[in-house]
DNA sequence: GATTCGTGGTA
DNA sequence: TTACCAAGAAT
């Protein structure tokens, strides 16, 4: 084993973290899940929605049979909703092509929707004991401090090169606790900002601590501007109802329920209810903007209050989008779209 | 290879 | 306030 490998286990034995609610078991079904739910998301964030997630879906065979709409539903808030979509998906992938039994390698586990290299690794090691390296972010930045690998590593070149120094590195047995050790260093003494380095079992060898620059390492994402967008949505009330509308699967908030958007021309608002909606309103009232902010661009949102004052029957039926307010807690909402009904329960006194 | 996908925490 | 980004994958 190389003394990197060993040094990391033996830190994550005495100092990693072992009580987290997807450790201890083999089962591939919970490894996955929380695989998923961690993507780009903090541990502290997915803990609620994992449990919740288990409760209602305690196997594959539960996951594959629930509705779609269901699985975005116990999803809400936690983002990246194509993860819900793809979980979905493979599940009914292991129960069609596999026979309900999750397959036992890396590389078929790879070719499940919403899993990559990265997380088909980490699964096949956590309940397979195979020998496979990882790539996330925690090794990303412990790899490029402790060699001192220059370049963003979120680009192809040095996420190459990342990948073959990750497989160089990894000890013959024992590949789950290596890889825990490595995420473990990586989430709470390899951190991004102040890195604990005298707690650090790499601190002797590390080329980042040598030359004083762990705050340069990993080198940062090239800049780019980040657009800003302004929309206004329609809140349209209709005794203990409000109008929902199914996003398309593709493109921000796929499969989830949003608030309308009104078209930037529109002028006036009820009329456009009227026409576009089939709903007679009052006057549009502006409620509190909001600013919502993506990774990649930054959202505006003036929701505007409508009520209606008569819907056509048919549109009252089941399936065209009216949602009783006391149904939303468990509605697949973005979570700005989840904020603003949130305050039209609730208005914030303190707002004004 | 570059973009697109959420949300909440941190400095 | 602004910038950055966390157990990444799909296109």
């Amino acid at each position: 084993m190389s003394e990197f490998a060993r040094r990391l286990v033996a830190w994550q034995r005495e100092h990693g973290r072992h009580d987290l609610p997807w450790q201890g078991g083999r089962d591939p079904y919970r490894i996955w899940l929380s695989e998923i739910m961690l993507q780009q998301t903090q541990v502290e964030t997915v803990i609620p929605y994992y449990h919740r997630f288990l409760e209602r879906f305690p196997d594959v065979a539960a996951l594959a049979a629930a509705p779609v709409e269901d699985v975005m539903a116990l999803w809400s808030g936690l983002g990246y909703y194509a993860r819900a979509r793809n979980l979905h998906r493979a599940a009914q992938q292991v129960v069609e092509r596999h026979g309900g039994r999750f397959p036992h390698s890396a590389a078929e586990i790879g070719t499940l929707p919403g899993i990559g290299r990265s997380t088909a690794a980490a699964i096949a090691a956590f309940a397979y004991d195979e020998r496979a390296a990882i790539l996330d972010g925690n090794v990303k930045r412990v790899l490029c401090r402790a060699f001192g690998i220059e370049g963003f590593p979120g680009g192809k070149a040095v996420e190459n090169q990342l990948w073959a120094l990750a497989e160089s590195l990894l000890p013959e047995r024992g590949t789950g606790p290596y890889i825990q050790a490595q995420m473990d260093l990586g989430a709470t003494v390899c951190t991004r900002g102040r890195p604990a380095c005298g707690r650090c079992p790499l601190q002797d060898d590390c080329v980042a601590r040598r030359d004083g620059r762990t705050a340069e390492l990993p080198a940062a994402r090239p800049r780019k501007a980040v657009p800003r967008r302004s929309v206004r949505v329609a809140v349209i009330l209709h005794g203990d109802r409000v109008l929902l509308e199914r996003r398309p699967p593709a493109g921000i908030w796929g499969g989830l329920l949003a608030l309308p958007e009104i078209p930037e021309q529109v002028g006036d608002v009820a009329a456009w209810a009227d026409a576009a909606l089939g709903v007679e309103c009052e006057e549009a009232l502006p409620l509190a903007p909001l600013t919502h902010a993506f990774t990649h661009f930054v959202l505006d949102m003036q929701p505007l209050r409508l009520d209606a004052s008569r819907v056509a029957a048919q549109a009252m039926e089941p399936g065209h989008g009216w949602q009783p307010l006391s149904a939303l807690a468990g509605a697949a909402l973005p979570a700005p779209v989840r904020r603003i009904l949130d305050a039209l329960a609730a208005p914030d006194l303190f707002s004004g």
